[in-house]
DNA sequence: AACTCAGGGCCAAAA
DNA sequence: TTTTGGCCCTGAGTT
């Protein structure tokens, strides 16, 4: 047993700017973050992703140790249903893999090793269906290490391609955008580069799957040990992380990374959602509506919406990024509309961060005090910012995407599981309250910012800084619905009393999230996962 | 045909 | 007695 090289929080990010067509396959993949280390002959020697032993081969899925790969066939073949005598966090590391099984087949899930590749009928030998998967991963790997060698550390991890299992019935159909997109989805793809599955306009798309049934395979190598324990506090660590590279590529791992290193410069950013000089033309006309506001309150209000989020950028930026992604997977290879819908949370959720990163509010506090702030809200922010959508965009009976494209709740609720549903119903409700109120943009933002400065949270060092700021934006919510809606008075209080429910929904999505997490349904290595794991860990 | 390597089985050791 | 984990066998896929 090697444990010299095991360091469960440290990983050695890559990257790899080949112009390798490889590289297209792998840039939209969930990771492969286990850690990676170089035996003196160039070979990578990696450790177990479940518990951090050394790695023997490709087992299940992903890279394992010979004990893991045995505990994971027994645990499957046997039927096994383990129960954790505690709060389902045990340590999980040679020493003490052991003590509790129900944590350690739990991690094996989570790090994406597949039940399917324990054989039902027992038959030894040959090959299974991820070969080929484990080859390209390796190739990656092997690359990686070369990279790795030959330039400077502290780069971008190189991502494995993603496998994909037949589709499962169910089809979910999406709308065609709207008629009043923000960005007409077509001015983006000419008709032969739609990827499978995204809806041009006029068209009804299928998706092949469906909400509640579909399975896609996760890769062979999915989330290391420092992910599964993850806290964010070693992204402001990391060094020399580019932005640029989630132009090309978005490389969903590294967003972590990147989310609190400074930027060179501050157009750097391809994701970066914010522009303060965006012409309003692009928004809805309710968006446009702007009050005359006392020059106090004005100018505080000008300053939180500098930096708000374009909605056809941030568009056209998760369209651009299925896009790559479906192109990188092949026509037969189409993505489910779960890992879809992930994928348009997780781009959002990055532009959510960049926005608050923008914000000269935030960025007078601490880097530690951002990211416990960010890392407690960003749900609620993912949840304001679809009912945002919702309330401008959306038509009655329909939800919105960000790409503007639109589902029939009715579809929805045909196809998704309770769980799903419910959430969905909760969601459209609230949708219909603030529909009622009317809200607008300079409300929706202020309410961001409410949520986002939140005093509450448990170890903010500045406290008081949060708490202030929160009154200031209070204040100018407040001053900025009484001017703007005079003859509705109690509207400030209306839309603070929405908020617990936000905070209440975010709370299912992310639990909802996680289980589907655990069963190996979200792809991993994205911002999503990693906020996921940092709250349950 | 030889080689590769991931899944399964075996069994001594550990719990 | 049950579980663990290292080692070996098997055989489909690759070279």
């Amino acid at each position: 047993m090697d444990l010299s090289g095991y360091h469960p929080q440290q990983t050695q990010p890559l990257v790899h700017p080949s112009e390798d067509p490889l590289d297209l396959l792998t840039v939209e993949g969930p990771s492969t973050s286990q850690e990676l280390k170089t035996e003196s002959d160039g070979r990578p020697e990696e450790s177990c992703p479940v518990c951090g032993d050394k790695v023997s081969g490709y087992h299940y899925g992903l890279l394992t140790c010979e004990s893991c790969k045995g505990f994971f066939k027994r645990s499957v073949q046997n039927n096994k249903h383990y129960t954790c005598a505690e709060q389902q966090r045990c340590p999980m590391n040679p020493w003490q893999r052991k003590r509790c099984p129900s944590c350690r087949f739990q991690k094996c899930l989570a790090v994406g090793m597949r039940r399917e590749a324990v054989r039902a009928d027992r038959m030894r030998g040959g090959r299974n269906k991820f070969g080929p998967l484990y080859r390209r991963d390796r190739q990656l790997k092997q690359r990686n290490v070369c990279h790795q060698v030959n330039t400077a550390p502290h780069r971008i991890k190189m991502e494995t391609t993603q496998i994909h299992q037949p589709a499962a019935s169910n089809d979910l159909h999406l709308m065609d955008s709207h008629t009043t997109d923000p960005l007409p989805s077509g001015a983006f793809y000419p008709p032969h580069m739609y990827p499978p599955g995204i809806g041009q306009s006029g068209e009804v798309t299928p998706l092949d799957c469906s909400f509640n049934t579909d399975r896609v395979l996760t890769p062979p190598s999915l989330p290391h040990p420092g992910l599964y324990h993850c806290n964010l506090t070693h992204l402001r660590e990391t060094q020399d992380m580019s932005y640029s590279h989630s132009s090309n590529s978005a490389n969903y791992s590294a967003y972590p990374v990147n989310l609190f290193t400074p930027r060179r410069t501050p157009t750097s950013s391809p994701c970066s959602t914010s522009s303060s000089t965006t012409p309003l033309s692009q928004t809805p006309d309710q968006f446009q509506h702007n009050p005359p506001s006392t020059p106090v309150t004005s100018n505080f209000l000008s300053q939180l919406m500098e930096g708000d989020q374009d909605e056809s950028q941030l568009s056209a930026k998760v369209l651009a990024s299925l896009q790559r992604e479906q192109a990188n997977r092949g026509k037969h290879d189409c993505l489910n509309t779960f890992s879809i819908m992930c994928k348009m949370a997780d781009q959002t959720l990055f532009g959510l961060v960049e926005w608050s990163r923008n914000s000269a509010l935030f960025k007078e506090l601490k880097v530690e005090d951002q990211m416990v702030l960010l890392q407690s809200c960003w749900s609620e922010l993912l949840v304001l910012d679809h009912l945002c959508r919702q309330v401008t965009y959306g038509k009655e009976g329909c939800i919105y995407l960000v790409t503007g494209q639109q589902i029939e709740v009715s579809t929805i609720i045909s196809q998704a599981g309770a769980k799903l549903n419910a959430l969905v119903s909760r969601t459209q409700d609230l949708v219909s309250k603030l529909k009622t109120l009317q809200l607008d943009r300079h409300e929706f933002v202020c309410l961001k910012y409410l949520v986002l400065f939140n005093p509450d949270v448990k170890s903010v060092q500045n406290r008081r800084q949060v708490e202030q700021t929160q009154e200031r934006v209070n204040r100018a919510l407040m001053e900025h619905t009484q001017q703007s809606h005079p003859g509705h008075s109690d509207k400030f209080g209306q839309l603070l009393l929405r908020l617990p429910e936000v905070r209440s929904i975010s709370l299912q999505v992310e639990e909802y999230l996680y289980q589907r997490h655990l069963v190996g349904d979200l792809p991993c290595n994205s911002l999503l996962t990693e906020m996921l794991h940092t709250k349950h860990s």
